[in-house]
DNA sequence: GAAGATAGTTTGTCTCACGTACTAGGTCAA
DNA sequence: TTGACCTAGTACGTGAGACAAACTATCTTC
């Protein structure tokens, strides 16, 4: 198997962790992704937009859908009166950190199939390939 | 940043890439996998959900739009009167060609941050996670 | 040859994403 | 300070994508 097909198939392979671990709360990657974000800010629904590379309009139903399900809130900006903060429930918040953990454990499972030296390596990698 | 961040990142960050290629041609990423699995195949319906993991209600419209861009065509199947066989047509051959070009071409380009020995070790560690 | 299994489609419903149009609230400049 | 613009978010219509359940037509098996 050539590299960029390597790298496709495991960035599949990690999609499909996601998404597994996402269906057993009824969540799809998009909102688990979106509790991701809301654990470290409180974001508007523009900003909000931003982090997840969507537009405003999606945001609306997005967040909405959320809420209705009581994972998430919005709350009116105290600084702007046309904006909108959203934030975690505290049913939310419990939710992203169970899915976290659901996650790690799948995804160092995965990564289980190399050893501690190669783990290390692949990691050193990976982060130069995310940019740090 | 820890292992399983970096991995999970690196995985967004491919498909960020397929979905900014497929948008070049108006696919979606569930497209491009289409024309890739019959770059080499003329499967039925089901055998075709399978390769992608989707029910097979879910297969009668991706071909369905598929077919409506002349990128496909059913074949009833010579075996089986119930049976129908999904093919490329010539077009769609073209297409999955151009897309897969420019997808190892921008895959590349973002392995290029690695230099050519971890650029090998990289493909070795990811081709075992994927397993091979 | 009738009973049951199988391949695919249809239909209805939901999520997700977009563009456009709209509302309400800011900002700035004359 | 008050118009003229700009900005944050929502509403609405549309289309893709996914599923489950019900249906049709064909096989298979006994």
């Amino acid at each position: 198997m050539n590299t960029v097909d390597a790298v496709v198939q495991l960035s599949f392979r990690v999609q499909r962790i996601l998404a597994a671990v996402g269906a057993e709360h009824d969540l799809s990657i998009i909102q688990i992704r979106l509790l991701g974000i809301l654990r470290d800010r409180q974001p508007g629904m523009l900003e909000l937009g931003n982090h997840l590379g969507l537009d405003k309009s999606s945001m609306t139903g997005l967040v909405s859908r959320a809420e209705k399900r009581g994972l998430v809130e919005r709350m009116p900006s105290p600084h702007d009166g046309r904006g909108v903060l959203v934030a975690l429930t505290p049913a939310g918040r419990r939710l992203a950190e169970v899915g976290e953990a659901q996650i790690a454990r799948r995804v160092t499972e995965l990564l289980n199939e190399l050893n501690a030296t190669q783990r290390k390596q692949f990691t050193q990698l990976a982060s130069v390939l995310v940019h740090g």
